[in-house]
Parts: C-alpha cells; structure tokens; sequence
DNA sequence: AGTTGGCAGTCTAAGGGCTAGAGTGCTAGT
DNA sequence: ACTAGCACTCTAGCCCTTAGACTGCCAACT
C-alpha cells in the first residue's frame, strides 16, 4: 500500500509548491525546481500514476495538478518536515507571554492574536467547557446594602462572577448566612450535574433562593458552551489574502460561519486524546467544505483549558502550522517534554475527482 | 439659501432611491415612482440645479445622479421621515431584553446584536471609559488559602476583578486587614487620577503591596479604553451585502478596519452632548472614508453606559438607523419623554465633485 | 417663464470571437 | 526505464462591437 520513494518526492514537491503558490502545479514545475535530474515527460508519467492512486487531481485537461485531500493526509503523516521556528518567532511568542497575564480569558486571547500573527491565518481559541469541574467554593459578597457579587469557584478556577440585587438593605450577617448555606448545597458537586434543575437543591434554599438562582444561572452559562466570551477569533481579516476567497460568495460564507459561532463550535471539540487534530474539508456545512481546521488543546498546570487553532483554506502550511501550535502548546504546559502527542487527522470522505477504475488500468 | 420645495421632494426621491437601489438615480426613475405630474425633462433640469448646489453629482456623463455627502446631510436634518418601528422590530427589541441581562457587558452585547439585526448593517457598542468614574469600594475575597479575587466597585458599577495570588498561606485576618488598608486608601478616588502610580498610596501600602498593585492594575486596564471586552462588533459579515463592498479590495480594507479596534475608536466618541451622532465619510483613514458611523450614546439609571451603532456605507437607511436607535435608548433610559436629544452630523469636508463655478452660471 | 417632446451625443456594460500560451498524453526512439 | 517531440486541448485575456441607458439642449407649447 505504499508508494515508491520517487513519488513521494514527487508528491511533497506538488504539495508544497502548490501551498506556496495555490496553483496547478505542472511536471516541468516539479522536474525545474526539485528534481532536476529527470525529464518532465517521465515526471509527467509518475504524476499520471499518482492521480490513479487518489492523490492528485487536474482541474482540466491541460492544467497541471492539484493535491487531493489524501495528499495533504498523507503529506501531513510522513512527507511533512517538522520546522523548528525562527529566532524572530519565538521572540515574538515570548513577546506575547512574557507581560502579566490576567486570568483565562487572557490566555486565550494572547494564544489567539499570537497564533494568527505568526501563521498569518485567522486563528480561533475556546475555552473548554467546564462541564467536570467540581464546585469548590462559592462566596458572596456584600457590595452595597442592596446589591452582592456572587463568586463560584472551581477546581479549574474562578466561573465568571455576577452581582445580585436584592430588595431592602441587609446586613452582613445576612450575607454571611447566605452564602454559607449555598455554599453547603453546592460545594463537591459538578458542573454537569446542575445543569439541570436539582430538586434536593431548590428544597434547601428557602428565603436565599436569589443567590441560589444566581449560582444555578452562572452554572447553566457554562454549561451550554456557546458564551461568546470564550470564544476569540484573530486575524479574520487573513483569510482574503488567500486567492481561495477571493470571490465574494466564498468570503462571505466565510464570514458567516465566523460569526454564526454555533457551526464552528462542533468542528472545534477536537480529540482529547490527541495533542492535535486536522480537518480537513470534513464538515457538511458547505462553507467549511473547502476549509482546513488544525486545533491543539492546551493543557495549563495540568488542567485542558480549551483548545486553540487555525481556520484556512485546505492548501495551508501544515507544516509552519503544525510546528507553532506545537510549540505554544508545549511552552503553556510548562513541561519541556517533547513527545508531540500526535495527530489526528481526518478527511473529507468523498473527493469527487473522475471516478477512479477499480479494476486495473483501463 | 433654501431650496425650492419641488427641489426638496426630488432631492428626497433621488436619495431615497439611491438608498434603496445602489444605483444612480435617472430623470425618469424619479418621475415614473414619484412625481409622474412632470415630465422628465422638467425633472431632468431640476435635478441639474441640484448637482450645481452640490447636492448630486453623475459618475460619468450619461449616468443617472448620485447623492452628495451635503445631501444626506440635508435629508436627515430636514426631508428624512421618523419611522415608528413595526411591531414585529418591537417584539423583536423586547425579546432581546427580556431575558434577564447580566452585568453590562450583556446589556452592551445584546444591545448590538439587536441593532445589527433590525437594521442589517454591521453594529459596534462600546462601553464608556470610566474615567470620571469613582471608587466605593474595594473587596478582598479570599479564596484559597494562596490566592484572593480583588474587586473595586465605583458608583458606576462593578470593575473588573482580578484574582491574585499570594505566597504562603494567609489567614483570614489577614486578608480583612488588607481588604481595609486597599479600601482607605483608593475610597472616593477617580480613576483617571490613580491612571499614573501615586506617590501617597505607594508609601501607604507597606506590605499589603501586591493588593495595592492589583488594584491599580485594574484601574488602569479601565482607563486605557482598548480593552477588548468592551469592544462588540455584531454583524460584520453583512457588510457584504452592501454592493458598495463588492470588491475584494474594499471589503478586506474594511474588514481590517473593524479588526484593528485602534483606528475606531476616536470615530466612536459621539459628542455627548448629543443623542446622536452621524459620521459621513470623515475620517482620515482611507478604508472609513466611504463609510457612515451613526453613533448613539446610552444611559441606563442616569449614567452612560456607552456608545452604540452602525457602520455601513455612506449610502444608508439613516431613517430606519435613527429610529431604531432612538427607540433603543429612549428604552434602555427607562424614561418615556420622547425628545429626542438631537442629531450631530458632520460631512466629509471636501467632496471631489467637478468644480463648482462660484459666480453665477458662466 | 415654466414646461415639454424630441433628438443627437456619450458613456458603460455585456457578449462574442480570437489568439497566445500552458500543459498534457502519447508515441517512438534511446 | 527514460526521454524527446509533437499533436491536441483548454483557459485567460484581449479587442471589438453593440445595445441600452441617460443626459443636455433646442425648439415648441401653455
């Protein structure tokens, strides 16, 4: 099932020049830039071969070939060199990380904008979804008579907070109580748990059941996983410097898909086992059909604290990609271990190219 | 220096059309859908009257006309009709609000994405800067036994918090004692005042320093007002419906524009003395210049919350834009006086359009 | 004076045909 | 197994032409 060590050669060269240059590559492009010591015609040869076997395609006669999706899978697993990034790279990562950073949604953000600029695609960072956190601590906190900060606490950190208000003035003690109280029914028990209504729970509160809502709605926010906070996106501007979307239709669709957070959320949940996952034109809405998505999860003091990526067309760098969502995922984690834990990579599943003959040739 | 009342109502069919179609506006368009009492040649010498007055100006000979940024100008002050709202952009607007609105950062989302979707163009909503803000109070919430969430309030509402780590274990006492010394300290400041490092708060705060630290670093993240979370944009793909935005050019001009919050901010600093504010073509930057910004500053309680609107192109429904806008913050001031504070309208200063001969006609 | 029909003139946008060039597949020869 | 050469194919760009859309102006009309 493997290929001769010349097509692969044959077919890095395709792959590459084609990401560089997003046009048909011909044999005497091949034979001119990478293989000088062979002819075009026989060059002509193995690429015919390889379109046979599912790697290439021609857009029509007389154009030169494109890679197929199993091109850039197979490209991505064997051909693919691992860049290490330039000095002026990891500067500018340290650059991005080395000012204070404040909390998570700072993270991601900083993961985001640095990806996007080092790898000049648009670039997406969401927080994972908190749905196994435990519960560890709720605290209230009187702000004015009549108003009070509700903060839950996590064994992955602090859920976003929210003031209540409550009718007439109270007192200290009257806070206290509360959130002692809440704290008792809360404390020990998982995000996901909650998420729907808890009977036990709605029989304890009694005369709090203000701040028992308020804790129930700042769970159930976390629960559904589409609270935009947590979602960045970088660089959208990126993606019409690819000739791929150069027609308006295509940015447009684009554009939506970015916006409409819904239909990227599902393509993003990439594999937790694996350290990254590629996807590549793998998703029904036709506006990603055309796209690659490369995500890594990001694992800080050894808690998943979302997953951050690249969105751009199928002829992306994988390989500067690859080697820079790598890095930042390694440099987040703290540990310098350098076992990249893999990748899954998974295709669109159907390339319509001319129906391939089964059954030898012709 | 008026204009004749017949010159009004075709200046008012010409721009209305335009706004509609995209389209230059020819003798007879105006005559078939709006004064069919005349002849086109009558509107035709009417319509050459009013490009003298540099209110129209052709693309090219033979075309139909176009508004002037002065046009516009004119329309919205004097011909332009104030819609009320359908019922069905009501229920839509209640809808919205409805939900129960979490903290303003919620209130300055969903306020954009309302806007965005009743009018169909793009929507920013900034929060104000909080210079003038000042604070009430200042809590120190421990946590852990190693860390502590900070949390200023000001009349204005609650800043930011920030949670901070300290070395070793700390007692509650300790925090309560920190909690007091920060609070006497910052109590009754404006945050612009504390924006610079103050000589009299360093020498206060001995060995509760890393409070004090953590509590300038938020006050100074909120006078700097290019804090991304208080920056929405809803609606950016529906630039793309505009034709004005059909080149690629244009629209990834655009798009940067909106990416790079840098560049819009100074254009968001509705006069505040206004309701509104409408921004034609006036700004230096090249990609804003063919845009109009219709800002509208929100009061809730009495205070300013912020500034939203809508960016598109010149060529806008500034009828439905205003009125929506109108509602929206008549609504969110929770008052019914239906005055409307007035509009600010400033035009781009000098429009290329042929020479205008100053005295009289040849 | 204001209005109107008619007409010549002008400009654009769209369609059609043409050609240069790029690239392949095939065949025959090394 | 490789290569040179050639016929064939397809595209992208260019020019040309034309239909149509408007205007401006003039002369006639009210």
């Amino acid at each position: 099932m493997s290929i001769s060590v010349r097509k692969e050669r044959i077919l890095q060269a395709v792959v590459e020049d084609y990401i560089n240059t997003a046009r048909a590559i011909s044999s005497s492009d091949v034979q001119a830039k990478h293989l000088p010591e062979l002819s075009s015609a026989t060059i002509r040869n193995e690429l015919s071969a390889l379109e046979e076997l599912g790697y290439l395609y021609q857009p029509h006669t007389s154009a030169g070939r494109v890679p197929t999706p199993e091109a850039y899978k197979l490209y991505i697993e064997k051909l693919m060199p691992r860049r290490k990034l330039t000095n002026s790279e990891l500067d500018l990562i340290k650059s991005y990380f080395s000012n204070q950073v404040v909390g998570m949604g700072d993270v991601l953000r900083k993961t985001a904008k640095v990806i996007s600029e080092i790898t000049n695609y648009t670039s997406i960072a969401v927080a994972s979804d908190m749905n196994d956190a435990i519960i560890e601590n709720i605290r209230i906190v009187k702000l004015t008579p009549h108003s009070a900060l509700v903060v839950v606490v996590t064994d992955r950190g602090v859920l976003k907070d929210s003031t209540v208000q409550v009718e007439g003035e109270l007192s200290d003690d009257y806070f206290d109580t509360a959130a002692r109280f809440t704290l008792e029914a809360f404390r020990g028990r998982k995000i996901s748990d909650l998420a729907s209504p808890d009977p036990v729970i709605e029989q304890v509160c009694g005369e709090f059941k203000v701040f028992f809502d308020t804790v129930m709605q700042i769970i159930v926010n976390y629960s559904d996983q589409l609270r935009p906070e947590d979602f960045m996106l970088e660089g959208v501007s990126k993606i019409f410097d690819q000739p791929e979307y150069n027609s308006m239709e295509r940015a447009r669709a684009m554009m939506g898909v970015l916006e409409g957070r819904e239909r990227l959320f599902p393509v993003l949940k990439a594999r937790e086992d694996m350290q990254l996952s590629i996807n590549i034109g793998r998703e029904s809405s036709n506006a990603l059909s055309d796209c690659a998505i490369v995500t890594a999860n990001y694992i800080v003091d050894g808690k998943p604290i979302g997953q951050a990526g690249v969105i751009g067309p199928i002829r992306m760098n994988y390989s500067k990609v690859v080697s820079v969502l790598d890095y930042i995922s390694q440099t987040l984690k703290g540990s310098s271990d350098n076992e990249s834990g893999g990748i899954a990579i998974s295709i669109q599943n159907t390339y319509n190219t001319h129906n391939t003959d089964h059954d030898g040739k012709e």
